[in-house]
DNA sequence: GACAATGTTACAGT
DNA sequence: CACTGTAACATTGT
């Protein structure tokens, strides 16, 4: 489930509570987020790197279930739950994590215009929404934000790149930063398995305008929403607005 | 049973 | 090499 407000959200949830805490006899000393990736750095200079993947769930002493697949214990006591209903989710220490970072393209809130227009340049061929998704070539967008930024930028999910207009390419950028920064304020979105490090479901679920809203009425003009499969997702969009 | 599901990656094909 | 589409991973839910 989980992509950069999701995961964003977590760490700084747990930056308020685990730092300074013990795992192992080794002293937490900060948290961070590269793409969809949550990273815990220890003082000793190694990491604990966790992916979420799809149904992934990190939840400061909550309750272990049947989808519990590791407890991190810290010494204080108290514990951190990973739970992964369809186990796709990993965990792995490493001395240092360049190797990890390295993988992915520039995160999403932090890239300038400049930096996507030329990114865009290099792949005129692709299918925007395919693209905006490929974590190589940014960070952090997954499936739902991909939907509601190109509904936000009225851009049709499967128009190649070298047909976009300068002022399209800027409603893409500005709205990813909008649109990933709101999500941000509102803790992400559940849509089954999501949830916050305390356990609680995102509040964007009730924002979102475009995505699993196929055959309702476009909040902007009334159109009937659409889906296509593309890349083995689902694409939402408005036959109307997004051109 | 069919289909879909927040992610990533390997592989086959164009 | 660039790019696209599909399957696979493992599981649940409708």
């Amino acid at each position: 489930m989980p992509e950069l407000p999701e995961v964003e959200t977590i760490r700084r949830q747990l930056s308020k509570k685990i730092i300074g805490k013990k795992l192992n006899d080794k002293k937490i000393a900060g948290l961070r987020r590269r793409a969809k990736i949550l990273i815990i750095d220890f003082a000793d200079g190694s990491s604990l790197v966790i992916h979420l993947k799809l149904t992934g769930q990190l939840i400061l002493n909550g309750e272990p279930s049947r989808y519990t697949r590791k407890v991190f214990n810290f010494n204080d006591g108290s514990q951190l739950i990973f739970n992964d209903a369809r186990k796709l989710g990993w965990w792995r220490k490493v001395k240092e994590t360049r190797k990890i970072e390295e993988k992915f393209g520039p995160e999403a809130l932090e890239m300038r215009f400049e930096t996507f227009k030329e990114l865009l340049q290099k792949r005129p061929n692709s299918k925007i929404k395919p693209l905006l998704m490929d974590q190589k070539f940014i960070a952090g967008i997954g499936n739902i934000y991909s939907d509601e930024i190109l509904f936000a930028a009225k851009v049709h999910p499967l128009r190649q790149v070298k047909t976009l207009k300068d002022k399209e390419i800027q409603l893409i950028h500005q709205n990813i930063k909008k649109i990933l920064r709101k999500a941000i304020q509102y803790r992400g979105t559940t849509m089954q398995d999501y949830r916050d490090a305390c356990g609680r479901e995102g509040d964007y679920t009730n924002h979102l305008q475009i995505y699993q809203k196929e055959g309702k009425k476009c909040s902007r003009c009334g159109t009937i929403i659409k889906r296509v499969k593309l890349a083995g997702r689902s694409a939402h969009f408005c036959p109307n607005c997004q051109k």
